[in-house]
DNA sequence: AGCGTTTAGATTGTATACAATTTGCGGGCA
DNA sequence: TGCCCGCAAATTGTATACAATCTAAACGCT
């Protein structure tokens, strides 16, 4: 399989850095065989499925952008009919967007439906922080405790890139030490959408601290595992995000 | 495509100010071509996954049952092609489950998945509440309403079937009622999931008088258009939903 | 020029053929 | 009996061929 060469975005690129594996799973519902020799076995359509996956993420094919079959089934060297069944695949997974007879294009989201979008985040996350405060372990407390003190370290030296990242990371580990793996699909699957609709990353420094600030009141709730405010100030954590995004999108139009 | 414009919530007044349109995008996430005669036209694969899916719904296929391409391709009378994209398609959506070489199974939800899969629910119908109190238009308080009082005449004759039918709309149309399609969406999925895993419906006289008071109290919630108490309401409405379920569950085995 | 119509090329949709993998059964053997 | 091997049937995975549909450029008309 020639996996298709692709510029490390600055995204993917600080990531690697760091030494974090890219996106949380979208969902490993497929289960896969392994050989002895602990090779994984899939079919060619879920592998297609993750490599597209993964490039919608990483920026590599662009909102908008049509992924003609043909074109791709060459790229990637295989036939059209599985990487038809890829396509179904996200489809489903609302990735991309499909026409009958006119093919697929990777989906973009309106300012509507990211409006749409965060406040669902927000409850979700919400729920998770509750859920946390009470099955989160000791150890996730701890990765959560180091991620936040990078986030502040990032905010001192006023870093951005490495502020989002660590930010990003300090969100998707939040909800996995929540242990509700229903809870955590959604909430990924919602956190991609968002993550897609790439606007220039302007935080004013008025938000910003407010949002260092807001994550303190965070990872201070985590420890003394009160729920309850957890899940407020989470909530209007989320708020506030999609009021910064707004108006990233709306200055840059 | 008779939706209409929805009251304007802070956030829907705030955009429009701007000059972003707030009109609902289509649902379906696969558009639609229509011919001259307003036939809806797809592909077989989307067609198939919706016969699929309403079967998996109406419980024609069980949890479990094995999904064989040759043999469902010749009960559609279709080749296995657009089949197998249907099926892709299901499985995104989660509604059957895979394995590389080994075909398909209706998926089948253990009791953890299900006890995960209530509070999820749970905070996003709260949330449905929330929204729904601003944006519900004086149609939809009626319509509500009139199912709700549906579900009392349904109680009072002991009808539980009855009951249950017109409990679950009420729920999906207050949803609806919310004005937000990613939430709907979601809820939607996770809806369609506990409906699966069908148990012994028995409800003890004491949780269905107390499942009946718990309306009372939403519509009421809801007529006053106060979102706050709606929520609360519905969070501990699909908490005791739980509580019956499993109840249900365990004593069935 | 402007505008509908036609038509060739491009693209997607479906069927079929064949390859690869799994499954289950029967035979040989300790 | 129990177990392991190997083969055949069943089933899934992939490629290719062809049909249906869409797109856009060329054409002719007013």
């Amino acid at each position: 399989m020639a996996r298709i060469a692709r510029p490390a975005t600055w995204l993917s690129f600080l990531l690697m850095q760091w030494g974090y594996n890219l996106m949380p799973r979208a969902r490993p519902k497929i289960s896969e065989s392994k050989t002895s020799d602990g090779k994984k076995r899939t079919t060619l359509a879920v592998q297609l499925a993750e490599q597209l996956r993964e490039m919608i993420f990483d920026g590599d094919l662009e909102p908008g952008t049509r992924l003609q079959e043909e074109d791709l089934s060459q790229r990637f060297g295989v036939s059209r009919t599985p990487l038809r069944e890829a396509l179904k695949l996200l489809i489903a997974e609302d990735l991309i967007s499909f026409q009958p007879n006119r093919g697929a294009t990777v989906t973009q989201l309106s300012l509507t439906e990211l409006a749409e979008t965060f406040p669902v985040m927000g409850v979700l996350e919400a729920l998770a922080g509750e859920l946390a405060a009470i099955s989160a372990s000791d150890a996730d407390l701890d990765t959560l405790r180091q991620l936040h003190d990078e986030i502040v370290a990032n905010y001192t030296a006023r870093n951005l890139k490495a502020y989002f990242a660590a930010n990003q990371r300090f969100h998707e580990r939040l909800v996995e030490a929540a242990s509700n793996d229903t809870l955590a699909t959604h909430y990924h699957q919602l956190a991609g959408r968002v993550r897609r609709a790439r606007y220039r990353a302007n935080l004013s420094p008025e938000r910003w601290a407010q949002s260092v600030k807001e994550h303190e009141q965070i990872i201070a709730a985590l420890e003394a595992r009160d729920g309850a405010a957890l899940s407020k100030i989470l909530r209007a954590h989320i708020d506030h995000k999609f009021e910064t995004v707004r108006d990233a999108i709306l200055k840059n139009d």
